[in-house]
DNA sequence: GTGGTCTAGACCACG
DNA sequence: GTGGTCTAGACCACC
């Protein structure tokens, strides 16, 4: 598997939640295939050196948003890749974090085509991970 | 004053960070011009419903931010807008909002492009504030 | 750890203040290295018999400044040292001290080459704490 | 008289610490000479625009430091110019500022000789005031 | 255990 | 009246 979870010790973000965004993320873009199998959460727990009851707790909100699921017993394995959201609520989830960028952009005096091309090259960035 | 600023009691935002954004907007668009006096402390508060020391703590943060200045026994006033921090600490300071706007995005499925417009969409109507 | 905070009662400088200021004098000198971890928020609370909200708001302040790091369920640890103000913001928050120190040592009838090797006396002296 | 108290109203330290270090820096330096006549509390409070306890209160500490003498009915006065702390009291009374210099300076990357000429540079304007 | 946020209420310095 | 500091005590999210 061309796919590592890797945390960061420095960021600020809670280790589950790094956790989360990772696998979703890998899942969108197919850099992990539907059925594929995740690592147990014991296996991911000590490979991370982190608190098993985090890589549970990733894992539980990761089924039930229904990127994974929890087959107990076997393993988690990655869901068929399916649209959850309708439009309007994905709109809804997506913009808290549009105005977030907005503001604290502007405040700290970037133009906005600066942040428009910060997005590309990090979309960039992230799609050339794919395998 | 056209400018109100308004508590949503649903937000994860903290309600100090949101006096503090949108006092920081509003003062990076015009809404709030370079001298203007804010509403004191006390009198925030009380329209607010929340606790002077609240109001107290953003009101510091934005002073520590150079938005604002604090003179105890005056009141609070828009500073004028100047460029406090360092290219490098800017461009630190928007990478995880950047990052979390890609990483939520695109895995909720937009294109690349859909987001970028989004910025551009979000950025025209808070500039179109400006007095 | 040779470090050591101490709060002087008798002081005119706010604890918070005091706390901030030994701890950035400290990074700045290499006294705390950088991913050294800090005492937790409630343990130097209770060695310094201060209230913790006091110590965690010297830790926020140090947070916004780039001194420190603070990971919310892990501790708080120094950052890697970098300049995050831009020079005419370094200038214009030195400048208020170098003022209060020529008015009040001009007054007591001290020359400037006197103070300038106060400065000097003093600055050697805490460099000489480095490790 | 060459000699005129202004306040900044944009400046964080108090209005009658601004008169008070203005004519203690005034009478040591020779702008204002032993037995001048000061305006009256009501004069420079009308001609600042301030509260007359604000006058007041700063004329109060300059006569309890011997600087002035208020002569009730006639005026305040500048008093016969003369040492009135010993070197060891005016050590103990410079010290904080010098520590607070050292602390800030060197924590926002300055080097001391960036200190010490910016020290020189401010004593030269002050100086230059001087009639 | 860790840090983060909020409330309530007190006291101080300044104008 | 203004802002600034501190205490006490509560609740939350995260590990």
């Amino acid at each position: 598997m061309a796919f590592e979870i890797r945390i960061l010790p420095g960021s600020a973000a809670p280790i589950f939640r790094q956790i989360v965004d990772q696998v979703r993320l890998a899942a969108t873009t197919g850099q992990l295939r539907s059925g594929e199998q995740l690592p147990s959460v014991r296996a991911l727990a000590e490979r991370l050196l982190i608190n098993p009851n985090t890589v549970a707790r990733a894992y539980s909100e990761l089924a039930s948003d229904g990127v994974i699921e929890s087959q107990p017993g076997r393993g988690a394995f990655v869901s068929a890749s399916r649209q959850i959201y309708t439009r309007p609520e994905r709109l809804r989830r997506i913009e808290p974090l549009v105005n977030a960028l907005i503001t604290e952009g502007l405040s700290l005096g970037f133009a906005v085509e600066e942040l428009t091309d910060a997005i590309r090259a990090r979309a960039a960035q992230v799609r050339g991970k794919q395998s």
